[in-house]
DNA sequence: TTGTATGCGTTATCAA
DNA sequence: TTGATAACGCATACAA
């Protein structure tokens, strides 16, 4: 491995004017940088970012931990993330921690151990709590994307979940429908507990009683039991006509199951979710979905953590961005009479 | 921060023992190790990954650079490297080129950079050869994903392109079609040169003659002109009643201009693609298509990169792996008289 | 304008 | 079983 030395010993200078030419700093001949910078082409020279990281003491480095990197609406935050990253000039390290709090403390301990300079995390959920302490404890900058999480309290971008549930169920409400189901996230998770609030409060304006049986509790992820989804859409009587599922893996298992049992949407029931489908909803516009601007979660999330990793000094306050949704209407609801 | 150094003071002995601590090695009476792991725990120490890396000049990182994070094919396949990592105690760093040379190039500058113990990398195409170069030329070990890089000899987990696009023509001649056009990557990819060479094959083997112009050389990348794409659309003859496209992205904007058009599939034209859509293929199992196992491509590069890193010493001779596709047969492709 | 000494946090080597 | 010292590759402070 070339090391600042060789360059150092074969341009016949020292190991520190090495390194005034790679970073520009002070004063230095032209004659002697020209025969650096050659020297430096010769050896094909790549600084060691490890030794700069130490004596630096940042890495220029930031954690991207997401909960699930086959869903759509996290690839294309992570996107976002990663556009904003490099403009700039941080890299991204990744992980996915698939909605497993265990699987998320690991990545905690990969992230206290190669002190990068930030984290940008989508907690599993509440419990994330305690991680979340850790990388406070050891002043590691980070940005809560997609959920709060209650008992922390830093920057943050989250979408306006209570809204979205209520303009979603009031749509459904609009279109006549009046026994609605809802599949949802689990309720340690913020952006679920919210959606489920903005059900509730939708039944409720609509002066429809909220039926208890008709809301499961699952899971965000793909690694959902579906006997269990299965066993309670199957209770679902009748009269329900239309079934709100918390996000878009959600929605997708809901519609093979519905496919399984032979039942069409909208026809014999409607559906809709919240996040889109991801570019494949191009390929069939059909779900009813309220859609959140995915991009702008990871990007304007790097930007501010990046703000703040830079401006560590001064004591900005906390900033809460939230980010609106938008109906996007399409063929998975049936109008009734 | 917590050094090792504050962990030797308080707890009266040197930092070397400490070290020992850490990583299990040499004797340590038992009582020095539990007072050790106390004073461990009480300051909530975590190693320095930047400086062991330094030392130890390895980094337990790996880099993984795929062209296309939107891309479910990629995903997939991005998941099983990282379950691959996982289990061998690697980290996975992460980047995406977005089909773009330049945008690789600036990676690999940060891969140099990084010291990172090896790569995986989708190249953007026969061009990454200089890339891939200088990778050799400093020693990282990699493995190419997907694609082949003529010049490169290396370990590389491929699809049998050439088999699919072969297996996917003739499915479609079985069903009656002899017009069949072809929207296809760049042919500085190997997987789209080759399985642009299956349907040549493919038709030469029914006795088809391959009309050129029916041939549209794109790109597999979201980023694709599609005015250009459309005029080709437009320009095909009544006669061809099939479309391949070269790959999932290439269906979907293919998908969409046709549904802009009027068309309807597959009454009016048959689509097919390589690579499935993603989990959203079950909301819809609607487009035929030749599946690649993408989780695999992911899992076993992982695990044959690290394996490479582990026997550095050893020389094992480069391994091929070529994974098998299927063939899904769906509903977007009409069976002619 | 250039060079020397020192330290970043850790581990390997050698000695005690 | 433990500790002192040097080294990894680089950048900062200070000196020449």
């Amino acid at each position: 491995m070339v090391t600042i030395y060789d360059i150092a010993k074969k341009a016949n200078v020292s190991a520190m004017t090495v390194s005034r030419v790679i970073n520009n700093t002070g004063r230095i001949s032209e004659k002697t940088r020209k025969k650096v910078k050659l020297v430096m082409e010769e050896l094909h020279y790549v600084p060691n970012q490890t030794a700069r990281s130490l004596v630096l003491q940042q890495t220029h480095l930031i954690f991207l931990l997401i909960t699930d990197i086959t869903n759509p609406f996290f690839t294309t935050l992570s996107r976002g993330a990663e556009d904003a990253a490099r403009k700039y000039g941080y890299k991204v390290l990744f992980g996915n921690s698939d909605e497993d709090l265990e699987k998320e403390k690991d990545y905690i301990q990969t992230i206290l151990a190669s002190r990068v300079d930030g984290v940008l995390i989508t907690p599993t959920g509440d419990s994330s709590l305690t991680h979340l302490e850790m990388l406070q404890q050891h002043q590691v900058p980070f940005i809560l994307l997609d959920r709060e999480v209650p008992g922390i309290v830093c920057d943050i971008v989250v979408g306006d979940s209570r809204e979205s549930g209520l303009t979603l169920t009031e749509h459904l409400i609009a279109k006549g429908h009046r026994h609605i189901a809802m599949i949802n996230g689990s309720s340690t998770i913020s952006s679920a507990r919210h959606r489920l609030q903005g059900y509730r409060d939708a039944l409720k304006l609509g002066d429809i009683p909220v039926v208890e049986d008709w809301i499961l509790e699952s899971g965000f992820g793909s690694n959902n039991q579906l006997d269990h989804i299965a066993a309670w859409l199957d209770s679902l009587p009748s009269p329900v006509t239309a079934i709100i599922a918390g996000n878009n893996v959600l929605a997708v298992q809901m519609i093979t199951l519905l496919r399984q049992r032979g039942k069409r949407v909208p026809d014999d029931i409607s559906v809709v979710c919240f996040d889109d489908l991801g570019p494949y909803s191009s390929v069939d516009p059909f779900m009813t979905v309220i859609s959140q601007q995915a991009y702008q979660f990871g990007y304007l999330g790097m930007q501010t953590l990046i703000e703040r990793i830079q401006d560590k000094e001064t004591d900005q306050p906390w900033r809460k961005l939230v980010l609106p949704s938008e109906l996007i209407e399409r063929k998975s609801v049936l109008e009734l009479e």
